[in-house]
DNA sequence: CGGATTTATATAGACTCTAAATTTAGATTC
DNA sequence: GAATCTAAATTTAGAGTCTATATAAATCCG
């Protein structure tokens, strides 16, 4: 009948234990004393825990030395550190056109990176294949075995629900293994993780990116297609059946119309003046007999093509236009721009400000991501290492003694 | 240093007597026996917290009886009640036009009700002395005094932060008392919890409206603007400023412009016909020399009036086009229409249904309130109750012995 | 080498929970 | 009407957790 346990008092020592590693897990080497100020637990405490911790093997204890060189004097100090090395977790994006995964230590320092293209898969379960011998390859580059993967955290291009569940009817599937998540659990043991990649991005943003200690977020995926990631006060919103964020509504918004993203807008603008005779414009000799693409804009815009300069001002305004959307409706503190196309967006910020400024009198600030191509994989390290913290205590590692 | 309290065994017990307060709270009568079962704890303890409870006032010991009245075997269980009346909460909706105030005992029922017209407020101060009088009237009606009143809940039509702050660049602050909540707490010593009506109105339909037990939720109120309440996994949305939920964005989505709702554009639209001379309508009999209202039109629209009829459906296509940007982007399970004109709303729902499916082929139930012009003082009921039972072991309750 | 200083460890006390034994209050049975 | 039965209340013992205080240890300094 009892929804929850009751709170018995070995609950508290699980609370206790959690507050400590947590603390332990962010800063670096920390003595007795150091962990009895920032926790507020007494130091018989804070030494029977770290006593457990130790045993468990998610911590280690250095020599003894003293805390603030000036002043050596009394008995050295105890030094515990988290032991970043207790375990590895995966982060995996599963895009259209490519995988990319890192493997990460405990404290999220990325261990190996790589990559696959999807251009020669065919089937569902060669998708799969190809994502395993990703994962396979920055296992073995980091001389990491099964068992020492606590979590791996995979990011796809689909409303998933906030059980992992992905939202079946969804065109996404058309490529998607539905038997990624399973097999790869099959394969190594391991839970996985699945999240909308909109989601993760915004998580790693949060994490590593521009929007650190910023709780209320909207990260704008503006590639292919325009997808995005909410954040209110440090949580992810899914929605019912995981689909918050999804931008189809952007077909209702004047001067938008569709959710095609900053590279396929500026592509299809180009290819089109390309195909018009009556346009003069550089971008024909430039692209020669290959199609038209988004680099090629930017680059024809930088040496001061007037039709490309013209494309971009025409995607600066539909930016502009999803971004006022988003942020009147969620009101953040910020928006980040993410994708393959965020570094050359950067130049598109002036004017995508000042627009943004005629439909609200308070507009969130606008920032463009540095974390590149591995902004999904980034959140998708963190979100792996939100469930091992979550978890930690009922883990069994294969270091513990 | 300590961001948060070390874990103690006294928190247990807080732990353990929260959890049994809210069993109880939500409940009826409760043997010891039943509070096992609910709370998963031992008997001793259950004994132990509800003797505090009792002590504390939160909780009234019944004549010892049998639970199950089949089989009246054994020695007769002390039996335990959430004790309502140890206190009151007030729900206070504070409008444009006019002002609702609800009294309410600590399981939610209704003790007093009452209501206050704006229409001669000139200034913030008259405005703040007009809701007292609203509140010192259900006060008397029920016969309760200051001391009894726990927390009261105020709505504004403005956004309102996670901590209460109103936003201070807002319209809304021509007729709005910044100082009423100031001015409430001074008087009668009220914790005064202030948030933005359409969340409050979020609040009202999940606990007694049309959402109970939906926890993904857009509240919609759609009288004389349109505003949005927004609920994610049982959580309320605001955002970094409390704009989460703002409509200003619905200028920029085709066929809608402006945030009018359906009350203001029926009757702007009713007025515009009048006033054409080409238009053949019964409005202009039906209004004669007074102004064409919201509810003229539905009543012409009834009577098979073709220009009122014309009207509707404009109103409903630009109603469907709101929800279907709300439901696409936050995916909730259902969004309620709520505001002054949801009863005649009801007409327009298979209309509104139809449309809203050529826009996104998973769209969320569409539901209308049912709680009328309570639906937002009905929220900051729930709205002080939330807080009354977050710092009920905190309270000193003046029925305490 | 002894005093000062800081930290570690050990011990005692308070509070919480559970679990098991005992008592109690009423109904049933003989 | 006394013995019996039953389910619940109460009591008691035990284990786990925390804090607070006392004692021991390790290092530096003069």
């Amino acid at each position: 009948m009892a929804t929850t346990p009751a709170a018995t008092p070995p609950m508290l020592r699980r609370v206790n234990a959690g507050k400590l590693l947590s603390v332990l897990s962010t800063a670096g080497v920390m003595t007795g004393t150091g962990l009895i100020e920032a926790t507020g637990l007494t130091r018989a405490t804070v030494h029977a825990v770290c006593n457990d911790l130790i045993a468990m093997g998610w911590v280690v204890e250095l020599d003894p030395g003293h805390d603030a060189p000036g002043t050596p004097v009394g008995r050295p100090s105890r030094r515990f550190e988290f032991n970043s090395q207790a375990g590895y977790v995966l982060g995996i994006d599963v895009g259209a056109a490519k995988t990319t995964v890192l493997l990460s230590d405990l404290r999220g320092e990325t261990v190996a990176k790589t990559g696959r293209s999807f251009q020669s898969v065919k089937t569902p379960a060669e998708q799969t294949q190809v994502v395993n011998e990703a994962v396979l390859e920055v296992l073995a580059a980091a001389d990491v075995t099964d068992s020492e993967v606590l979590a791996a955290g995979v990011g796809v291009a689909a409303p998933v629900d906030r059980e992992g569940n992905i939202l079946v009817d969804d065109e996404f599937w058309r490529r998607f293994d539905a038997g990624l998540t399973t097999r790869l659990t099959e394969l190594h043991g391991w839970p996985v993780l699945l999240e909308n990649d909109a989601n993760l991005a915004t998580l790693g943003e949060h994490w590593r990116g521009e929007a650190r200690d910023v709780d209320d977020l909207v990260v704008l995926l503006a590639g292919e297609r325009f997808g995005s990631g909410l954040m209110d006060s440090g949580r992810l919103l899914h929605g019912s059946r995981g689909g918050a964020g999804e931008m189809v509504y952007l077909k209702l918004v004047e001067g938008v119309g569709d959710t095609a993203g900053i590279a396929r807008t500026a592509r299809e603008q180009g290819a089109k003046a390309v195909a018009d005779p009556t346009v003069k414009t550089s971008l024909r000799e430039l692209a020669g007999s290959d199609p038209v693409t988004a680099e090629l804009v930017f680059a024809a815009a930088d040496a001061g093509d007037k039709v490309a300069l013209g494309i971009l001002q025409y995607v600066a305004c539909r930016t502009a236009r999803v971004l006022a959307t988003l942020g009147i409706l969620f009101n953040p503190e910020l928006i980040v721009i993410g994708g393959a196309v965020a570094a050359a967006a950067e130049s598109l910020l002036p004017s995508i400000r000042q627009q943004l400024a005629t439909y609200t009198a308070t507009p969130p600030r606008i920032a463009v991501s540095s974390l590149g191509d591995t902004i999904v994989s980034v959140g998708a390290v963190r979100r792996a290492l939100n469930y091992v913290e979550q978890h930690a205590l009922d883990l069994q590692l294969s270091s513990a003694r």
